[in-house]
DNA sequence: CCGCATCCTGCACGATACTG
DNA sequence: CAGTATCGTGCAGGATGCGG
């Protein structure tokens, strides 16, 4: 959760507010972690979906994972989830403003691999190449 | 490295070009990777840098893993490394114009924090509430 | 249907020691 | 100085089973 406390000399990289730097590293850190980017790509595609909906369209997550992230996802205010008192249980997730605006902020993510594509990958090609010879 | 190859049925999240999406998720890991993010910023900053300097700006940071996310960012074509054929070796990182757009890139998502950061500790302060609750 | 608890496994990463 | 090699460990995450 909490980034690194360590005291920073001063000659370290910067003088960034270590707030901002630790939620961006928090939210970058969610965001990398597999599932939370597809989920988010879900909801907003389907708008508001049950748990089950939502397994069924994200092949590979275990429900664990689902579970986890969904909650790291609501703590974060980035989904609302809505529990109906029926049985059998119906509980459904939402995108908040919030979660959208934070899906938008990537998209610069995005476009940048869409432009880049080609770059990186002859990059790697080049790099593994040399690596072999 | 290659994301999940995983057939998707018909009803799954999407139809974008899985290329993208595994460069996506690979370049968003990377620099959710604790590190790579500091290394932009760094060399953005001081410009070209030796290895020494950069750990040194860099507190916390083990050799091992200074050299391993430096060889991924330059295998991506991130940074050039340049080696110097002198005694004692001198070898000298830079980021590529590359690697400057995609920190670029990531502005957005460093914008969005700043402007978020409050409701997104709201938020999680009204569910870790609720949790204890 | 939803989700928690438990167990198990692999990998990421730090520490340390050694080379050109 | 700038690495590589080796070892130890903690934790992320899958599988399974139970509970409301």
């Amino acid at each position: 959760m909490a980034t690194d406390p360590q005291m920073r000399s001063p000659e370290t990289y910067g003088e960034i507010d270590p707030r901002i730097e630790a939620l961006v590293h928090d939210l970058i850190a969610q965001v990398a972690d597999k599932w939370t980017m597809i989920l988010i790509e879900v909801l907003h595609d389907h708008g508001e979906q049950r748990f089950t909906r939502i397994a069924e369209k994200v092949p590979g997550i275990s429900q664990k994972m689902l579970t986890q992230t969904l909650r790291q996802m609501e703590r974060n205010g980035l989904v609302v989830r809505t529990i109906h008192p029926v049985v059998p249980p119906k509980v459904e997730y939402r995108l908040t403003d919030l979660g959208v605006s934070l899906g938008e902020a990537f998209c610069g993510v995005w476009t940048w691999a869409e432009d880049h594509l080609e770059t990186v990958e002859t990059a790697r090609r080049g790099f593994d190449g040399r690596a072999t010879a």
